[in-house]
DNA sequence: CCATCCTATAGATAAAAATCTATGAGGTGT
DNA sequence: ACACCTCATAGATTTTTATCTATAGGATGG
């Protein structure tokens, strides 16, 4: 028996004839003329070597072989009507992977959608990647997830990013600061205190570093931490100001000051990113068409910017 | 997805890439060249309608859609094995079904061989008819049996037929009989009595009928019965005299007595018989090579006739 | 930076498959 | 005997397919 040149297009012919027990009817319901169907069934005797179907008094009789390939065949179509089941839930997203890499601060706020999100689609796998912004922007340029998610908008080729929460940073100083009793301060009254920042490449420690150089500002003393929880607690044992997003904070916690800086807003955005060159999974999709129409209603309203019709997810 | 262009080649070679991970390597294994495989697997994606294998950074990835088809393979590729396994013992004559028709004296000798061979192939369905010879023959006619067996070599079309026993016929009568106890008679002799026949069409009657008329004799008195155990007993509870194959009479059976008859001997043989315009099924080739090589073996030595060679079964 | 290994694409070709129409042969039913 | 079915076969045509060679673009490893 020669399996190569089986078709499933044959297959489905004989198993229509053994269905129905005749070459013309099978001919009539496949649309087809009745020496075509004869044919295919010659054929297939041929591929498998094996007589499958003989004329019996001008009655069609199905041979040993024959029933027994036509289970066979039964079994084979079932498994692939289970593999087009399970194509039509991975395309509708319903099922499959969406892999997401994220830098640390993010873990404070995409729980928020990540949660609701798996609730409404149980099949699908979440996996997430945290880490500083070095690994996760090599994480992209090695294409390894679905999604990326930044604080800062990584300029790189075949990324497609787009603003989805608005990230406002805030100065924290310890609760017995010099400082934190002030009322109305400039960024220049900061500079001659120890600043707590994270590692060169972070976002938030990017952003503020360009906003003191392009006032002419420079920082007298700081020390570097490797997260943002360190920094908190260090600002509250009296360490020294941080700068640090707004969603890291806990609401509520009163170890630490929020200082008041009038001259200067510092923010930063959330982003999306997915590569361009890459196909985007039907779960990854599904995401972010999810986060799309549900970003209002989990994140916090005030800080939504919903720039994700930029993606074109079709 | 479109099922009708999915053909077992493509399949085989999807799966290879699976498992080797390269699209070179797999065609080396294949004896493709690389720009064929690149091509049948695009072809796959396209027929299934969603990417299979993606590039990432120079090495393959299956994607989802791809490990779930690869598994589904995998079955698919399981029950061909498992039918190819099937056809094989089909072939080999293990496995299968041999339907034989035959006459009713038949039943006496054909079960020493169906049994034996039935004990080296459990496998083989051995559903057995039977009837009178025109039952038989109107099986024959309509083709429903693989092997049929006659006690006169039935000269149809499409009819081949080879005789494997001697049938020899003896007169049987009461113990009562005037005829039991003389030594020598002839067949003019035993016409004045009642004779006990099978049916017009029963070759036994044939036979004898053809051998009275040769000889310009007829029979004074007759009764016809419709199984031979009914004219072995009618014989036996003083009826009448009656003709029947020796192989029907009980061996050590003192409830009737056997003539000895020296101008005739009945005769005629067992023929086992095929059509020639249909296909023998692997399970009925078997059967009669099996009875080919056992006759001797299985059937009293004396009366063998082997000429089963004849029906050139490859 | 060059040689090498991978995969993708284009273009060409030969083989095969899928179909059709026309026709013939064997049966059934009226 | 005739109309009507059923299936088989032959011949022809159009697609599809399976392949190949040649070539190009990316990476990787000295």
């Amino acid at each position: 028996m020669n399996i190569r040149q089986l078709s499933f297009r044959l297959l489905e012919v004989f198993m229509s004839v053994v269905k129905t027990g005749s070459i013309s009817e099978t001919a009539r319901r496949l649309h087809l003329t009745q020496p075509t169907v004869s044919l295919q069934i010659k054929r297939l005797q041929e591929a498998v070597g094996e007589p499958l179907i003989i004329m019996q008094q001008q009655k069609l009789q199905i041979t040993e072989a024959g029933m027994a390939l036509f289970r066979t065949c039964q079994q084979v179509f079932g498994h692939f009507e289970d593999y087009q089941d399970y194509l039509a839930e991975l395309k509708g997203g319903e099922r499959g992977r969406c892999k997401i890499a994220m830098v640390n601060t993010a873990q404070y706020i995409l729980p928020k959608l990540l949660g609701p999100y798996s609730n409404e689609h149980p099949h699908v796998e979440l996996p997430l990647e945290i880490g500083n912004r070095s690994a996760v922007l090599a994480r992209f340029e090695r294409g390894e997830d679905d999604i990326y998610v930044f604080s800062h908008p990584p300029s790189l080729e075949h990324a497609q990013a787009a603003r989805f929460l608005h990230n406002p940073l805030v100065f924290i100083v310890p609760l017995n600061h010099p400082l934190a009793d002030k009322t109305a301060l400039t960024l220049a009254d900061l500079v001659p205190y120890r600043f707590l920042l994270r590692e060169t490449g972070s976002a938030t420690r990017m952003l503020f570093e360009s906003e003191l150089q392009s006032r002419g500002l420079v920082l007298s003393d700081s020390v570097q931490m490797a997260s943002n929880e360190a920094i908190r607690v260090a600002v509250a044992s009296g360490m020294g100001i941080a700068v640090l997003s707004q969603h890291v904070l806990p609401k509520g916690d009163n170890s630490f000051k929020v200082l008041n800086v009038t001259d200067t807003t510092l923010a930063s955005h959330w982003y999306f990113v997915v590569r361009t060159d890459r196909h985007i999974s039907h779960a990854a999709r599904s995401f972010l068409k999810f986060a799309e129409q549900h970003l209002e209603q989990y994140l916090d309203e005030k800080w939504v910017r919903n720039e994700l019709s930029g993606l074109n997810l079709k």
